[in-house]
DNA sequence: CTGTATGCAAAAGCTTTGCAAACGT
DNA sequence: ACGTTTGCAAAGCTTTTGCATACAG
């Protein structure tokens, strides 16, 4: 385990008990996992992850109340799939918007991202309160694109 | 019926069946349902909402059906919930963001949007080829807000 | 007429919940 | 020790599918 690694799983677990939340095995295997993985997971699909696994398995009620706890305390974003299922990304709090490829799935971070001078706009022309927004960018990774269309490859199967 | 909605329907009628598509009493049903609501429904409740009405009730398995249909024609768009479900609404197709009430639900349409030069820098940057993006917007309309905080509200249930 | 659309009911998948036992602090 | 967490299994949802019947074009 490196150095970053323990500082991080040590602040990871400060954070726990700030919210009268402990740090077990299972909670440290579901963040490992998302950690490692730039293309995130669905709760189902981390729910096989976690199962098949033959170190510390965790079990299906568990991975649903732990990725929800980690999505609130913002350890955990998602972003959509291009069918909108959730997927969770590792990431800490903060504004951050995301750029997918629909080949792989994996998501990078947008760190630019000036729409203050929109929103002001709308919310004279409409009348509205503008609170945020939800900004995602799809389009193909360097190992993925270009490509021909992808709905052929799905013909063929 | 008004002129414009019979215009709509027969476009809509002509564009089903360039694809081999009929307009059936069930798909104009769910059709008006949409159209007559600025709020949207996800599809658990548009069955309900269909199920229960007098005339031209609609099956369950129609509703999904039709639903998913009317969205891959450019008939209806989704745009997220605050609990993150599709929340379907009928629009023309086309780019369009929208700027969505969480305390009602209802939503408009946002026609400016210029991330062109967003998405430039971001190809430049990271070797992407960026297809295209999703953007939504998100506070409290002129009818709902300025509120107390909405969890207060929650908490007292 | 032909092929599409519908409704039903069943199946499959996803998510939540209650509870006794196990564990972190 | 205490209160939290876990896993199981059941229940509650949402969504999909197969098939016989009905209907639009």
């Amino acid at each position: 385990m490196s150095d970053d690694d323990a500082t991080f799983m040590a602040d990871l677990r400060r954070r726990l008990n700030r919210h009268g939340l402990r740090l077990t095995p299972q909670r440290e295997a579901i963040w490992r996992l998302y950690a490692a993985s730039p293309r995130g997971y669905t709760l189902p699909e981390a729910c096989r992850a976690l199962s098949m696994r033959s170190e510390t398995p965790v079990g299906q009620a568990t991975v649903y109340r732990v990725v929800n706890a980690l999505h609130a305390l913002g350890y955990l974003r998602f972003v959509h799939d291009p069918d909108g299922e959730h997927r969770y990304l590792a990431g800490r709090p903060g504004h951050v918007h995301h750029l997918v490829c629909r080949a792989c799935g994996s998501a990078r971070e947008v760190r630019d991202c000036d729409l203050s001078t929109l929103q002001k706009l709308l919310a004279t022309q409409t009348g509205f309160i503008v609170e945020g927004h939800h900004l995602e960018f799809f389009g193909l990774c360097p190992d993925c694109g270009p490509l021909p269309d992808l709905r052929v490859k799905e013909a063929l199967t």
